[in-house]
RNA sequence: GGGCAUGUAGCGUAACUUGGAUAGCGCAUCGGGCUUCGGACCCGAGGGUUGCGGGUUCAAAUCCCGUCAUGCCCGCCA
């Protein structure tokens, strides 16, 4: 849509047209002409490029050479104003009226689609996070992954896939045992939020498993729990049930929702793995070892490394690799299963979370494109092993399996083990729960001194939704795959580079427009003649890569690309409030509303793929 | 030992995939700014041999090789 206004767009043809006049064989694609391109310093013009470098040996000139015999072969450029050449680099200058004309009114006409676009072309993503043993309380390292897998599901889905987001509950694995030992041996009854419970009569129980030599008791538990019939195994699918509607009040409380959650005891009662097994057999991806030290194991060699890994072993249990290849089966309709689903929760945002059940109805789950796995960087390795079968067997007719893996997060003094129980902190843990509680007392503290906030119900609402900015905000706001420590100091400053500063930003151009009476309609198409070359057009710059912005954080799974913008754009748009009137703007008021308008709109439509809720007052 | 990731001012980060003009932003520090649209703000200052050493190139934080540091992974655990 308006290709043939963007005078980028418009710069970039023109320089093709040149250079294939003035190089024929340059040998440059149109792509690396694209990927030429950069912001230049801010005297130099709007767009530049430095490709004449590249073309000097070939035509025997000099890049100043090049640069001028191209320069005049581009000629005149619909909503360029200027094409200059300097020590080699070409310059253009957008034709700041049209541009201005062309990025305004197409905020105005697309609103909350402003950024969107059709990469996705409808094809299915399952994004799959933060699959929280259901034993413990999220932790500020769970609650990376669950924001993480949020926000990219917001852009996916924003970007024109079709989204399902997607939960595992490992049901059946050690942590689950020690719990339900638990339950059978102490005499602790449950107080409080359940996971909060669970998580630390775990690590009460680890520190007994130690000194009491537990293991042999809880592995036989374990084993009973893999009989679906057991009554070990409906007593730890009962706690385990509670556990995540227990962890399921914290991400509502963030505002994070799922559609399905799958737990592993269904995949197991499934009986997903006999397919899967045949399947892997079928391609030659999995054998028997008849010697050597898996010997009776049926392994696979897939994966690199020299070592084979197990799938069965030689007593016949699978391990968690044969299952999830088998699960990440389903994901992709490479197979197809007998679950049934049956609504688990429902959720404040009036959708309901399906879950895998015994007794449930056949739905539309499942059968991806791509299955994006938000796992911490630990799990490397299995999930390479794991792309590795997949892409074996689908031989590229089914979709992907991705790791969107992040770094883990750490605090001052070491890890967040839930086992030894680097969670628990003094007076307030790494819980997700204690962490919305501290920075909304925060926020609260804050809010209570504005004056634009005056009863006390409302300062109650809007402090939540501050302390929720600030606190996703500081999650998404780093590359994924760094490691973060953790420190309270920071998720308790909300100035700067903060999300409350983005919001503070979204307040003050949505009270000018109270001010102004300004209504989306009353802003209509029109020339804006009163624009300058100050910070006015530098915002309309940064609203015309809105789109560039959003595609690069989805193609690159790296919502942080969106924080970066937000606050930058917040920043500009301080810098502009400050130095250009608006209500008292003179002919120029207009146009400068047209701005406030659509800086509105962007941050909004920006913060909410974060998962940030902007506010009107604060 | 092998593999992966990370290393950018006191601290936290961006730019690295696609090499371009003065390495951007925030916190902290120091100095300014509210009778003017919201001070969770703005303006200014100081602070950088981009871990280190080579190489490629007209041009390297970015690409290549080596090296150091930190973390993670390499189980018939999950």
């Amino acid at each position: 849509m308006d290709t043939n206004n963007d005078p980028e767009e418009n710069f970039l043809h023109a320089m093709a047209r040149a250079l294939s006049e003035a190089c024929p064989d340059s040998g440059i694609t149109e792509l690396e002409m694209r990927y030429s391109l950069f912001l230049p310093g801010r005297d130099y013009g709007d767009v530049s490029t430095a490709i004449a470098y590249r073309l000097s040996g070939k035509m025997k000139k000099s890049p100043a050479e090049v640069a001028e015999t191209l320069t005049k072969r581009i000629g005149t450029v619909v909503g360029i104003s200027k094409v200059t050449h300097i020590n080699g680099y070409i310059n253009a200058t957008f034709e700041e009226k049209g541009y201005t004309a062309l990025i305004l009114n197409k905020v105005l006409r697309s609103g909350n689609g402003f950024g969107s676009s059709r990469m996705g072309n409808g094809r299915k993503a399952i994004i799959e996070s933060p699959s929280v043993n259901p034993n413990k309380p999220w932790h500020i390292g769970h609650l990376r992954s669950a924001l993480l897998g949020d926000a990219v599901s917001n852009i996916f889905s924003f970007c024109g896939y079709n989204v399902e987001r997607e939960d595992y509950i490992d049901d059946l694995g050690l942590q689950m045992a020690v719990v339900l030992w638990g339950s059978m041996n102490l005499a602790a009854k449950p107080t409080g939020k359940y996971d909060q419970f669970l998580g630390e009569q775990y690590v009460e129980i680890n520190k007994l498993i130690e000194s009491k030599k537990l293991e042999a008791e809880i592995t036989l538990l374990l084993q009973k729990m893999e009989n679906s019939a057991s009554d070990e195994a409906k007593k730890a699918r009962k706690m385990a049930e509670e556990c995540v509607k227990a962890q399921y009040e914290t991400a509502f409380a963030y505002g994070i929702y799922h559609d399905v959650m799958v737990w592993e005891s269904d995949v197991v009662r499934e009986r997903l793995l006999s397919s899967a097994i045949a399947l892997l057999r079928e391609n030659d991806l999995a054998r028997m070892a008849d010697d050597g030290e898996y010997k009776g194991c049926l392994v696979t060699d897939v994966g690199g490394g020299d070592k084979a890994k197990v799938l069965l072993r030689s007593n016949g249990v699978p391990t968690y690799l044969a299952k999830d290849i088998a699960f990440h089966m389903w994901k992709l309709g490479i197979l197809h299963s007998n679950f049934r689903f049956a609504g688990f929760i429902a959720q404040p945002n009036g959708k309901e979370v399906y879950s895998t059940a015994e007794n449930g109805r056949e739905m539309e789950f499942g059968s991806a494109e791509i299955a994006i796995n938000v796992i911490g960087s630990a799990q490397e390795h299995p999930q390479s092993i794991l792309r590795g079968v997949l892409n074996g067997i689908s031989g590229g007719r089914h979709g992907e399996v991705v790791h969107m893996s992040y770094g883990e997060i750490g605090v001052k003094g070491g890890s967040l083990s839930g086992r030894e129980g680097g969670w628990l902190g003094q007076g307030r843990n790494y819980t997700a729960d204690d962490l919305l509680r501290e920075v909304k007392s925060k926020a609260l503290e804050i809010v209570l001194k504005s004056e634009k906030i005056t009863d006390k119900s409302s300062a109650e609402i809007i402090a939540l939704k501050v302390a929720i900015a600030a606190i996703k905000f500081e999650f998404l706001r780093v590359d994924p795959s760094k490691k973060v420590t953790f420190e309270w100091e920071r998720a308790l400053n909300f100035d700067g580079n903060s999300g409350p500063y983005c919001m503070y930003t979204y307040a003050r151009a949505s009270s000018i427009l109270t001010r102004a009476g300004t209504t989306d309609t009353a802003l209509g198409e029109r020339d804006y003649a009163e624009i300058t070359r100050g910070y006015d057009f530098e915002i309309v710059k940064m609203i015309g890569s809105a789109g560039r912005i959003i595609e690069k954080a989805c193609r690159e799974l790296r919502p942080n690309v969106i924080a970066e913008y937000v606050v930058d754009l917040s920043i500009l748009f301080s810098k502009f409030y400050e130095n250009m009137p608006v209500l008292k703007g003179g002919d120029a008021m207009t146009l400068r509303l047209a701005i406030v308008h659509a800086v509105r709109q962007v941050i909004y439509n920006m913060i909410r793929l974060l998962g940030i809720e902007a506010v009107e007052k604060m």
